[in-house]
DNA sequence: CGTGTTTGGTTGTGTTTTGCAACTTTCAGG
DNA sequence: CCTGAAAGTTGCAAAACACAACCAAACACG
């Protein structure tokens, strides 16, 4: 394409893929952080493939969420992850199948469970902490420190605003 | 903020979700990167459900790109979609069938094809930008004009070395 | 030329994901 | 008790996606 367009963007070289001029096109944060979770989500796959936990995008929240929270409730890991009971279950489901999670009735509430995680689960959560720390390593060290910070919080404030719209 | 929690995070209050903490929990940028884009793609699938174009993830790009490059080949759109040759060429074949985009063989190379936007599809991308950028302008808004380009340049960054992993 | 390799696209298939609806059990309030 | 709401489960049907196999055109080059 012509290069008389001018680059409007202030960030640096226009970003091009494939001869094509990404940047201006969106213009939007949307496509680019609908196409960085794509990499990053391809990413951690990859990172955890040696791990048994097949795929799961719900999945390595579930275990933090747990081994954090002893004795969480589905219902709230499902609040978290945004998605409905069911689909939640099935998450469960596979994880203690797996033989990471187990379930208990909530004393107190017989409808309700609570979650834990067992010694395996512990071991795959702590693994799965190291591999997203490393990936964090990898591609995010270029933000210096006091950036991060920042960062981080719009990232945030983001995900806040679209979540309240959401609900 | 209670006392007691000393606030690691420099970024304001703790995020809590369905009384859980998150934010240390992933203490990641990928978690909210995974999280947003969730929220984001659906936020966008609501603001598209009126437009007949069926909830595409790589619809709207391709459209995008197409109305901004006429005569661009599927395999050019792939390599940006990050996907695979199959799942572009049905992509495409929805947004023809839908007539959004028409067809051509490109001149010059009997295998390739060249696409190009209808005047429904003409349409179709204006209103696909409009509505980002309302989604923009209500999500994003809160970032100051000069934090934008810093946050937008980040994103692309992680992006780009991600992409670069991934090839 | 002609032959082997690469590139562009298509078709077919099987798996995974996921959202919705319906159903069971339990709780909470009056 | 009775009713309505909440927690999980099951069933189902649709969508997305990755992989492999395949055809046709282009290119490289001896």
């Amino acid at each position: 394409m012509p290069p008389t367009t001018p680059d409007i963007s202030p960030d640096g070289p226009p970003l091009t893929l494939a001869g094509l001029q990404i940047d201006v096109l969106e213009g939007a944060f949307s496509w680019y952080i609908r196409s960085l979770d794509f990499a990053v989500s391809n990413d951690l796959d990859r990172r955890m493939a040696h791990l048994d936990m097949a795929k799961g995008k719900g999945k390595i929240t579930a275990v933090l969420l747990v081994d954090r929270y002893p004795g969480v409730r589905p219902s709230q890991i499902a609040e978290v992850l945004l998605r409905d009971r069911p689909a939640t279950g099935r998450i469960i489901d596979a994880l203690v199948t797996s033989g990471d999670l187990r379930r208990e009735t909530d004393r107190g509430d017989l409808r309700a469970q609570s979650l834990f995680v067992t010694p395996k689960g512990q071991a795959l959560a702590n693994s799965v902490r190291r591999i997203i720390q490393e990936q964090e390593r990898e591609f995010f060290d270029f933000i210096a420190p006091q950036d991060r910070a920042q960062f981080m919080r719009m990232l945030k404030r983001a995900y806040l605003n679209m979540r309240k719209k959401l609900e």
